[in-house]
DNA sequence: TTGTAAGCGTTATCAC
DNA sequence: GTGATAACGCTTACAA
C-alpha cells in the first residue's frame, strides 16, 4: 500500500512540511502562489490526508462502533443500513460488531470496541444480557452512547426504541375488535425490554376490553432453530387459541409453518398479527397483518442521537434523552374476517 | 474518553516507556520483577494499547472494508455475518459500505476506503458498475482485494462467486424433467456477472434437453421497487410461461404477487425455481424448490482469502485465486407435479 | 536489563 | 509567509 504523505510534497516542492500542511488546509497566512503550487501537486499525486495520523493527534477516529445481536436479521441490517447513512453522511465510518445473541460476546466485544477507540457506540443488546455493567464501564470513559431498540432500564443513556407498547396494543386491539376471544401471545425472552413493552401493550388491550389475562397464552421464545418450533406447537395444541399476536418475522414464519402442518387457516381458524420487517410478509400469508418495526427510523435517530452526542464539546452536563418512534399498523383486508 | 498510555505506567512505575512496551509485549530481554510490577500496575489501571499509534507506527489499520450493494438483502447481510466472523477471528475489524447500486456511490466508497487506510477490501459489485478502473486504481495501490459474488472479468484479482452456472443448469433442468415447456427466467442485471453465468446455465439446460432458447422468455430486472414488477407481469400476460425460474428472493416474491393476482396456482399452472436466501422460500410457496446461495460460505472463503492475502509478506509474485462455492438444490415434494 | 532517541503522518506553536 | 520543533502513543535500534 504505497501511500504519497505530506513529506513527499515538501521534499518534492523543496519547502517545509509546515507549509505543505497550512498550504492544504487553505490556511490563510499563506502565499496564494505556494498554495497553488501544493495544491496543485497534492492533487497530480493523488495525496490523501493519512487519517489515522490525524486520529492520533485529535484523539478521535471518527468511526463509530454498531454492536447489534445479528446482522443476518432484517430489522438489524435495516437499521444498519440507515447508520451507515447518517455516519457517512457525517463524515464518519461504521465498526460492526455481532454479540449472536450472547452475553459473554457483547461483552467482549464492548471490550474491542473500547480498544478500537471508536468515538461512540451504538448498541442493541443481547437476549441474554442482564448485567449491564459493561455499558457503565463504557460511560465511565466518557464514551458517548447510545442504546437502540432492546435497551436496559438499568442505565441511563441515550436510548431509542420503537413504541413498543402502542404497537402491541394496537395489535391486541385490532385482533379482538375482529372478534377474537383467544389470543395468543408469542414472543421474545423475557428478558428483552421490547418483551416487556409488549407484553405490557397486550395487557392493557385485553384489560381495556374486559378480557381476563391468561398466563398459558404467553409464550416466550429463544433464538435457537428449534425451541420456538416446540413451543408454537404446543401452545396450538394446548391452548387453541383463534388468533396469534407474535413479535418478529422469525415467531411468524414458526407459525405459518406450524399452523399448516396441523392444516389450521388462516384468517378463518386463526387471525394473526405481528410485528414484523418483511416486505413479504402479506404476501407470505395474506391475512397477515402486521405492525411494521420502524427500523430505518429507529437506526437514523439512533445515529443523529449519537453523532450530536458525539460533537457536542459539552458532554458533561448532557442530558439523557429517549426517543420513541411510532409504529404504524398494515391491517390486510383479508384479516378482517 | 480518559486513557492510560504506557508513558503513565512508566512514569508511576518511575521506569522508561520503552522498558515498559518490552514488559507489555513479553520481551525476553527483561527482568522477570520489573515485568511482573509492569503486568500488575497496567492490569490495574486498565491499560490498552493505542490501536491507532500502532496503526501510525506499523502502517497498517488491522481493519478490513467490505463494499456491497445493500447490506438490508440477505444474501449480503449473511455474506457480512460470516465475514464479520472470520475477520474478528483473526484480529481484524470490518468496516461497512453500501453502494446502493450506485456506481459513483461505489466509487466515492473506494475513495473512503483507500483514504481509511483498511488492509484490504472485500467488495461486491453494483449493479450499475461496468467500467473498474477504481478497482485497478485499488490493485495499483497494492491493497489487498478481493471480490466476492458479483465480480468482474474486467480485472484479475482474487474472487470467490458461487457456482451459478451450475445452480441455473441444475434449476432449469429440474424444471425440464417435470415436465415443463415454457420456462421463463427472470433475472438482475444483464451487467452483473451472475447474470450472465446463470443465463449461460439456463441457456445450457434448454439445449441438453433439445429446447430452442427463447429470448422473449428472458427479463432482466433492475433493483427498482416497480420494474420487476411491470416486467413480470408484461412477461406472464404475454408469454404464458409454465414455469418460472428467477434468480433472488426479490424477483421470487414480485412473482408470487404477480401469480396471485392473476390467480395463477403454483405449481399446478406454474411451476416455480429460484436462487433464495429466505429459509421462508418453502413456507411462502410450499412449491418453491430453491437454489440455495452459499452466502455464508461466500463471505467465509472471501475474508479469508483476503485475510491470507493481506498478511502473506511476498504479496508480489501472487497467484490469483477463484474460489467457486458449489450450490445446493433444494427440490419440494409438491413442485414435482 | 534498561534507557535514549528516532520515527510513523500530521498539525500547532513558536521563531524568524 | 515560512520553517523548525514538539507532540499524539507506541516500538525498536542503539547505547549504556
Amino acid at each position: 500500500m504505497e501511500t504519497v504523505t505530506i513529506k513527499d510534497i515538501a521534499k518534492a516542492l523543496n519547502i517545509s512540511t509546515s507549509t505543505v500542511s497550512r498550504a492544504l488546509r487553505g490556511s490563510y497566512e499563506i502565499n496564494a502562489e505556494t498554495k497553488r503550487l501544493v495544491m496543485e501537486y497534492a492533487e497530480k499525486v493523488h495525496y490523501s490526508p493519512n487519517p489515522i495520523a490525524l486520529s492520533l493527534k485529535e484523539n478521535k477516529s471518527r468511526a463509530i462502533g454498531v454492536i447489534v445481536p445479528e446482522i443476518a436479521n432484517h430489522f438489524f441490517s435495516q437499521a444498519i443500513n440507515s447508520i451507515e447513512e447518517v455516519a457517512n453522511s457525517r463524515g464518519y465510518h461504521v465498526v460492526i460488531f455481532q454479540s449472536h445473541e450472547s452475553y459473554e460476546r457483547e461483552v467482549t466485544n464492548i471490550q474491542h470496541i473500547i480498544a478500537r477507540k471508536v468515538d461512540g457506540l451504538l448498541i442493541s443488546l443481547s437476549g441474554q444480557t442482564s448485567d449491564v455493567s459493561h455499558l457503565h464501564e463504557i460511560q465511565r470513559k466518557k464514551l458517548p452512547l447510545v442504546l437502540f431498540d432492546r435497551i436496559s432500564h438499568k442505565i441511563d443513556a441515550h436510548k431509542v426504541v420503537a413504541d413498543n407498547f402502542d404497537g402491541a396494543f394496537k395489535a391486541t386491539e385490532h385482533l379482538i375488535l375482529s372478534g377474537r376471544k383467544r389470543i395468543a401471545h408469542i414472543t421474545s425472552p423475557s428478558l428483552l425490554s421490547i418483551t416487556q413493552e409488549r407484553l405490557a401493550g397486550y395487557r392493557a388491550a385485553l384489560e381495556k376490553h374486559g378480557f381476563q389475562y391468561d398466563e398459558s397464552l404467553v409464550k416466550y421464545c429463544g433464538f435457537s432453530a428449534e425451541e420456538p418450533k416446540r413451543i408454537i406447537e404446543e401452545l396450538i395444541e394446548s391452548q387453541n387459541p383463534d388468533a396469534i399476536f407474535t413479535t418478529s418475522d422469525r415467531l411468524a414464519l414458526d407459525c405459518f409453518s406450524a399452523l399448516r402442518e396441523k392444516n389450521i387457516l388462516m384468517p378463518n381458524d386463526v387471525a394473526f398479527i405481528g410485528f414484523t420487517n418483511l416486505k413479504v410478509a402479506h404476501l407470505l400469508e395474506p391475512s397477515l397483518s402486521t405492525v411494521v418495526q420502524p427500523a430505518f427510523e429507529i437506526g437514523q435517530a439512533a445515529a443523529e442521537l449519537l453523532l450530536d452526542s458525539i460533537e457536542r464539546k459539552t458532554t458533561n452536563i448532557e442530558q439523557f434523552r429517549t426517543i420513541k418512534i411510532p409504529t404504524e399498523m398494515i391491517v390486510r383486508k383479508s384479516s378482517e374476517s
